[in-house]
DNA sequence: GAATCTTGACCGTGGGT
DNA sequence: ACCCACGGTCAAGATTC
């Protein structure tokens, strides 16, 4: 994999960035006649990627980072203070910190409106957690959910909630995969067929709906992860 | 009784040496 | 190349509906 250091690295978060900056613009079109928050909020993303892009060029962003910083960074994303950003500014412990794999994912951040101990959203499936893990550097441990259809649809999406250290009411929410089950209540419910609703609407959805939303891209490679045999994991 | 949650264990991946 | 730490998933038992 290739890290930002390179000059093919840099080239491709530029790449990268300006997809971002296009399906920024798109969103903006879709939001149409939304309140202009949403259009205030649309226009701040296009400048911060704009300002993102003009740095790399610039070249500010080399020697910056570390190349695992880079990676943890590339991972959640850098306005994310996620454990492992957090982690990799301590010069002892950046080492061993493994680069999740990179599978086709779609971060977000968003509150908690029914205080601290409930989930941040209710994003239109329905999740069954399978699992919970405490994350090094991490104050909360990250809890693993899969769709509730997996068995009975085949339904492969999944997504990791973390709460942030900062503040108690916010998560990052990151999804994998797609759905592929139908979600019929829901449906019903928001008034509009939900066959495959990728993370580019749910996008939408979240934005529309309030929450504070970060995302991040897919990156163009990754492995396939949904035929994975093995079992593992060491919840503490 | 079925569905969901909790939690210990297992295993693959990837960085460090 | 090997070792080790970390993250993700499985699965059994517990709990809730």
């Amino acid at each position: 994999m290739e890290s930002v250091e390179g000059n093919g690295g840099g080239r491709l978060v530029v790449t990268e960035l300006s997809h971002i900056k296009e399906l920024v613009k798109q969103l903006e079109g879709h939001l149409g006649g939304s309140p202009a928050l949403c259009k205030h909020l649309t226009s701040e993303i296009f400048s911060v990627t704009e300002r993102s892009i003009g740095m790399i060029r610039s070249g500010h962003f080399h020697g910056h980072h570390r190349k695992r910083a880079a990676a943890a960074a590339g991972d959640l994303g850098s306005a994310t203070p996620s454990p492992l950003s957090d982690v990799s500014d301590l010069p002892f412990k950046a080492s061993k910190k493994r680069k999740t794999m990179e599978k086709k994912k779609h971060q977000i951040r968003v509150s908690s409106t029914g205080g601290v101990e409930n989930l941040p959203v209710d994003d239109g499936h329905s999740w069954r957690k399978y699992g919970q893990k405490e994350i090094l550097g991490a104050k909360h441990p990250r809890g693993y959910y899969r769709c509730t259809h997996r068995n009975s649809q085949g339904c492969m999406a999944t997504k990791q909630v973390q709460r942030t250290d900062e503040d108690a009411t916010l998560f990052d929410v990151i999804y994998h995969g797609d759905h592929t089950c139908v979600q019929k209540a829901v449906a019903a419910v928001a008034g509009k067929p939900e066959p495959e609703m990728d993370a580019q609407s749910r996008l939408h959805d979240l934005i529309s709906t309030g929450p504070t939303v970060k995302t991040e891209l897919p990156p163009q490679q990754g492995r396939s992860w949904a035929g994975r045999p093995a079992r593992a994991a060491s919840m503490t």
